[in-house]
DNA sequence: GCCAACGTTGGC
DNA sequence: GCCAACGTTGGC
């Protein structure tokens, strides 16, 4: 089982969102390797939530893969943000997967602390300049964000 | 294939 | 709101 981080804007859509309607389809990411690790997911993976450009930025909760290589709906769609008018039914560009909320933290690991806990070596969302939306993350890190949060 | 221009992301 | 970093586009 592997371990994923997601990117979200709280304002569009942030835990308290995926919480209150269970599962999501995570759409909209128009990022070639960000759709590459969305790829790559497996079901049963699980995934951090981070909240980016918000007041309080970092990991807020966990979320499970529950579904994948599924084509996002949303490049179909011609009055949707994302519509990719390339991409069609027969050959999508986009794939992405459906998640499901497991568990709120009771606090934030932020930035801050990830940044003082991790190296950027182990940790790609801690490297300069990262604007990656879907992160993969080593096991090693996996396990140790899991303890921290249980202390949150 | 190069690279300048432009658009977007995301922390601050 | 600013701006550094990055990705994409399009002319050549």
């Amino acid at each position: 089982m592997a371990y994923w981080l997601l990117k979200s804007e709280p304002d569009v859509f942030g835990i308290d969102h995926l919480r209150k309607q269970k599962t999501s389809i995570w759409d909209g990411v128009r990022n070639y390797q960000a759709r590459n690790n969305l790829m790559a997911m497996q079901e049963g993976d699980l995934a951090f939530f981070y909240h980016s450009s918000a007041e309080s930025i970092g990991i807020v909760g966990l979320c499970k893969v529950i579904q994948t290589n599924l084509p996002d709906p949303t490049q179909f769609d011609p009055k949707s943000d994302y519509y990719d008018a390339k991409s069609t039914p027969e050959n999508p560009r986009w794939w992405t997967v459906k998640v499901q909320f497991e568990q709120k933290y009771k606090g934030i690991l932020s930035l801050e602390t990830l940044k003082a806990c991790f190296s950027p070596d182990d940790f790609i969302l801690i490297r300069k300049g990262n604007r990656l939306s879907v992160i993969p993350v080593e096991e090693k890190v996996a396990l140790e964000i899991l303890e921290m949060a249980k202390k949150l």
